[in-house]
Parts: structure tokens; sequence; C-alpha cells
DNA sequence: CGTCAACTGGACCCGTGGTCCAGTAGAGAG
DNA sequence: CTCTCTACTGGACCACGGGTCCAGTTGACG
């Protein structure tokens, strides 16, 4: 049973570099059972289908994800406990971080997912959109901190705010792909930064 | 002749919806050709495969996104010549058009692109880059007309800001996708509305 | 009348997702 | 030592979609 969660963890690796690298559609099983030297019939012995697939590395991606950010902001706490502050520490980290990953980060699977809809049934789609609905809560929550002791120069919905950590990340990263650069990610994320800069600024 | 230029406006028309629908690869030819009431030969007599389809696709679509942003900022003009508020009025309208769209508007063709990149050929990948890094020229240039008058507040990398605009669409209609709401690109636009108030507001 | 563009229709190949199933290697329980 | 159960192997088989090839048709125009 320790070989059981190796297969099903070592196709889930291999499955994942390969749908970061090309996308889900682009993927095929005869190449991940060939990575993961194993039979077809091993493959579908673990997954259903293609879509067990996609719904599993999205769930362990999600957590790692997560996670990512938990010790993120975490760490940017440890150096400021101010909640502006921390969050500029938390989005420069963040963007440093992107700026280190080659291949481009996870955060695309969200997106392309998004926008390979109709391949992938409710369960898939439904992870997607909690996800997201997650980085929204924490990040409203984190600016809502904020606005306890800044009040914002402007008035802003919370709930946009808060997904447009998301967004921007995931704007970023398309551009990142589609112009083939490499810091297009991270340097949204600092003008991003600047923006909360601004707008939580004490006034004069 | 006139037959022909029908015929193929037909098949684009008719695969930029499904398309738009539901992405790129769950839009079979043989949906194509059922919507155009024309037989599978007669495709290939237009396009010589899926690629050029999309190549066909992707260049009417830049082009009427060009026209479009050409006409809104120069309603936006007409209606406050100051560079800034130009700016300001052209993202208000550009919001509002968004939310109008129901089933979200071709911007997505880009993103979708770019995250099915392996199925496509390099000349589709460049029409992409060309179409972004077009929209970066078009809004650096106005960025920088604005910073002439206003001094921004922050310094900012006046190639990124230009990026931001594509990247908040984007990324918004990521999201707006994913999460199957509405307004969410439209709500992101607002915000990085709200940025450039911010940005390039007079001191004091 | 001939020619050419714009098709039709159908045969055919291949890769990929997916199903079914019979068989087996090996670990642990009795 | 056998019994069983998990974790596979290997191969037959199907449907569908992209793509090729090609022979034949139709209508406009010189």
């Amino acid at each position: 049973m320790d070989q059981k969660v190796n297969t099903r963890t070592r196709i889930l690796d291999i499955a994942e570099a390969a749908v970061l690298d090309k996308g889900f559609e682009a993927t095929s099983i005869e190449e991940i059972v060939a990575g993961a030297e194993i039979s077809r019939g091993g493959f579908f012995y673990h997954f259903k289908d293609k879509n067990a697939l996609a719904r599993a590395m999205l769930e362990r991606y999600i957590e790692t994800e997560e996670k990512l950010y938990d010790d993120l902001f975490a760490r940017a706490r440890e150096l400021n406990d101010d909640p502006l502050h921390c969050m500029l520490i938390g989005l420069k980290l963040l963007a440093e971080m992107l700026e280190e990953m080659p291949t481009g980060h996870p955060g695309c699977v969200i997106a392309s997912t998004a926008y390979q809809d109709r391949l992938f049934d409710e369960g898939v789609r439904e992870l997607n959109r909690q996800a997201i609905l997650g980085w929204r809560k924490r990040f409203r929550g984190m600016f809502e901190e904020i606005a306890k002791i800044y009040e914002p120069r402007e008035p802003v919905n919370m709930d946009a705010l808060g997904d447009m950590v998301s967004g921007v990340v995931e704007g970023g990263l398309v551009l990142q792909r589609a112009l083939r650069e490499q810091k297009n990610a991270s340097e949204q994320i600092m003008l991003f930064r600047t923006y909360l800069k601004l707008l939580f600024a004490p006034k004069i």
C-alpha cells in the first residue's frame, strides 16, 4: 500500500508538471503513463477518468497554494505587525517568488481550468470556484483589518479588492504566458502594491 | 465570389460564437460545418486546418478590439479633453460595456489562447503576443500623456502600467468565468480606475 | 463551350479518451 | 502454506475528432 500511495502521487506529479507546461488538454494519458511507468489500466485504476485526475490535481494544488499564502503572510507578519505593512511585505515576497519560478507558478491552473470549462465536469468547476472565493475571503479580511487603521482615501468594494489580488496574479500570468516574458506577473503585483500604498496612505 | 466571402465569414462567425461560449478545443469542426451548412470538405477548402481557423479568428478579433478601443477613447475625448479625465471616462465606458456583455467579451480569446498554447502553432502565438504588445503601447502612450500634466505620486513603470489594463481585464474575465458571476471584470476595471485617480491626483 | 472557383460526399488514417476484462505479483492474515 | 485483497499488467475493442485525398458537381463568367 506504500506503492499505492507512491503511484498515485507519481501520476499527480507527472501530470501536474505536464499540465503546467502545456495545458490539460494537451497532456495525454499516454504520456502520463509513460512518465509514471505504468500501464493504461493502472492509470484508470487510480482515476476513473481525466476529470477525476483534474479534480485531484486541483485539490492538491489549492491546498499547496493555501499553505503558501499562509506561510508567506506569516513571515510578513513576523517582520511587521502593522496589517498594512504586513500586506505590503507579503506582496513583495509574492512578487519575488513569482519571479523566481521559471515555468510560471501553478496559479495558471485556475485560469486554464476556467477557460477550458466544457472539458470539465461540475465538480472541477466548483472546486475552482471555491478556491477563488477562499482567496477573496482571505484578502478581504486582511483589507478590512487595514481599513480599520488606515481609512481608504477612495471608497472601494472590499470583496472586489480581495478579488483583485487573484485577478492581478491571474492576469499577470496570462500576460507572461502570452508575451513569453518573465516578470510580468511580478510587475503587476508590484503595481498593485503601489495601489494599496496610495489607497491606504494616511491623508497628507 | 460573393458566396466565397459569405461562407468564410459565416464559418468565422459560427466558430467565434462557439469558441467564446465553450473554448477552442471544445468546438468541433463537425459542429461548425453543421452550423454553417457546409460539408467538411468545404471547411478545409477555406482553412487548411484548425490552426488556420484560429489565426483568422484572432486576426479578426484583434481588429475589432482595436476599433472598439479607438471608438471608446475617441468618445471619451469628446467628453473631456484632459488626458487623465479622458482615461477615467474611457475606463468607465469600458466597465459598462463589459457589464452589458452577457456571455463575456472576446478578451478571453487572448487568455484562452495563452493557456492552450501547445495546441496552436507559432503564428497564432505570435498574433496573440502582438495584440498584447499593441495594447501596451496604446495605454503606455496615454499614461505618458497624463504623466506630463499630473506627476505620479509614486514611481511606476509605464510599460507595466500599460500592461495592467490588459491584465486587469483578462484577470477579471478569468474570475468572472470561474466564479460564474457577472460583474467581476467591470468591478476590477473600476478599481483600476480608482488606482489611476490616486496615482495621478494632484498632491494635496 | 470551356474554365475556374467553390464547393459536396465519402472513403480512409491516426491519436486519444474510455471500457472491459482476464490474469498476476506480492503483502498480510489465518 | 494457503487465501485473499490490492495494485496493478496487457490487450482487445469502441467512438469521436482532426486531418487527407479525391472524384465529381454546380454556377458564374469570358
